[in-house]
DNA sequence: TTAAGCCGTGTTATCGTTATCATACCAATA
DNA sequence: TATTGGTATGATAACGATAACACGGCTTAA
């Protein structure tokens, strides 16, 4: 392995001239200096060794990125979309990533502290430990889809409230009268606020219009010993249209539907959320509410940035916009439907 | 930031002590200094510096993911799957992973000498680079999908050709006369032999059965200017069936072809090729080659840690198997067909 | 002429850890 | 008694780089 050392021998000068010229202080080396030693380095081949500039100058150029979840948590596509862009950003930006999939809160800040990672980049629910993670760490930390009433929390989040608005308002406008709602999680107090925030949008509009959402319409998957179609087709009456908190779930709910005779939209419309690449392949294409993750990864990824060169910038909640993109999965009712 | 000398001091021993305390060398120190140290190590939260320890005993416990492509390399469902797989696993045996995209050979020998990786895994196309990459590094390689003559390669591949010979019995044992074939990159040399591959057992089978697979059927969608549908809406007569290879590529197709008033697999049947969930979400539920992620990532994983503790363990090219999974997008060609 | 300042370069200490060797102590063997 | 050997510990020197300061030589201003 090539040291500075070596290439200063070869060069004959002292390793600081070599430093100086592979960090591009180019203005403290003579002109004669800086291209023998450029040439050096070519020939040799020689790359800095990070872990010594880490120790050295105590920084890293490292970024995390944690995820969590079960199991394979790339193989969620929106994790994995994420998780690509905001890869490509922080690669171009000259940082290292590492990533960090954690189950529940293992010692991720151990993980963090062990190659001073200089910020990072949480996906999921973290709700009930950021604030231990901001306390322990004192480093640049954004996290995504997380409610917190921590005030020091930076956060890129969705309004995810104005999904659920927009998703009632396009049934109403379609004429439906029975409507329901579809997701899991949904009693955790601070787990998964997200779904609750998009079901507190859509059952606001609903009774603002005079429509009602009974409790039992509302369909937590996670703790329901039902298939996605049968929980729906055990209510009575049946509704004729339904949000699902998620585009992979609502197209689960679809697929379910059809094996039990159910068409998707004329006896049932389904309105997913978050437009992953998937909701344009099924059939019916799935009308969804749009969330824009490239956005969302430049945002949290300029944040980062901005945190890891200004260790005192103020903390923010970013809440990016939402859109209803209508496809084919959503109807009017059909007028002989029982 | 709590160090080594920190605890010694509090503890009132030498910082060897504490280190080996640290890396469980219990066997050499006295059990009331264990003790002793271990409470203070809990108490001041105390985590060793990996870049430090990196640089003193030259083994960083890192291992790179090296993913090769163009723009967000993990919007591909294959990548990310893996991807996670890998993760998983890698993160199981205590090692840390730093998640790389390349497009093209940019200098990634750089980036892996940087963090001194110990190993690094390799997902897409590497044929031509391969050999530049073995050269400059002496750490553990794994590769995958690639194919290559060097023989020191450690590769993790798949029976390609099994899965193009499935495919044509599939289609010949259905009685399929005109039948077609999809991919990208097909004219490259080096590049992309998983497709070629493919397409090579894929044909070989049909001439065996005395069908012929005339180079216009082969449609090569890289270099042509028409949508998938319409390429293959093109060929007269038209093929009742087509092997895709790769599901993403047979989902676009299916749905283009609806566009264009065409049914699958009345119109005609269609395989993909690596069963990735999105097949069994699309209607008609792809028939496809299937590969088993979980698999090839263990196998992966397994010959990269083996290659890591054992510089001089030989190197390896694993092939994996595929079957058929027959689904709803294949049947018999329709007799009324034109 | 002298003080001040810049430029290019080198010297030294340091980052936090591990490798290696040395040492002190005690017990067991010849 | 002298030798050997194990056990627990410490001292010292790396690992490869950067930070901070020092220094000589030159120019410029007072």
């Amino acid at each position: 392995m090539v040291t500075l050392k070596d290439i200063a021998r070869q060069a004959g000068v002292s390793v600081m001239t070599v430093s100086r010229v592979v960090n591009g202080q180019l203005s403290k080396v003579s002109k004669e200096n800086i291209d023998k030693i450029q040439k050096i380095i070519e020939e040799t081949h020689y790359v800095p060794n990070s872990s010594a500039r880490s120790l050295s100058s105590r920084s890293s150029h490292i970024v995390a990125l944690v995820i969590s979840g079960e199991s394979n948590q790339l193989s969620n596509p929106y994790n994995a979309i994420l998780a690509g862009e905001v890869i490509e950003r922080v690669q171009k930006q000259g940082y290292y990533v590492m990533v960090h999939f954690i189950s529940h809160y293992e010692d991720i800040t151990q993980r963090l502290r062990a190659w001073n990672a200089e910020g990072a980049i949480f996906f999921g629910t973290f709700d009930q430990d950021i604030q231990k993670i901001m306390f322990d760490n004192r480093i640049a930390l954004v996290f995504t889809d997380s409610y917190t009433h921590v005030r020091q929390v930076t956060n890129v989040g969705l309004d995810d409230y104005k999904g659920g608005v927009l998703a009632a308002e396009h049934f109403i406008q379609s004429g439906h009268q029975t409507v329901a709602f579809m997701g899991t999680s949904l009693n955790q107090q601070q787990l998964s606020s997200v779904v609750n925030n998009r079901l507190d949008g859509y059952r606001d509009t609903l009774e603002k219009a005079g429509l009602a959402l009974p409790d039992n319409y509302i369909l937590d998957m996670s703790v329901s010993p039902l298939s996605p179609a049968q929980a729906v087709m055990a209510l009575q009456p049946r509704p004729t249209a339904i949000l699902v908190a998620a585009d992979l779930q609502a197209v689960e709910l679809i697929q379910d539907l059809k094996q039990n005779g159910l068409r998707v939209p004329e006896d049932l419309s389904v309105i997913g959320f978050d437009d992953l690449p998937l909701a344009r392949m099924v059939t019916p294409r799935l009308t969804t509410i749009r969330q824009d993750l490239k956005q969302k990864a430049q945002v949290a990824t300029e944040l980062l940035f901005r945190h890891i060169q200004d260790p005192y910038a103020p903390a923010e909640n970013i809440i990016l916009d939402v859109e209803l993109l209508q496809r084919d999965s959503t109807a009017s009712p059909c007028p002989d439907q029982p």
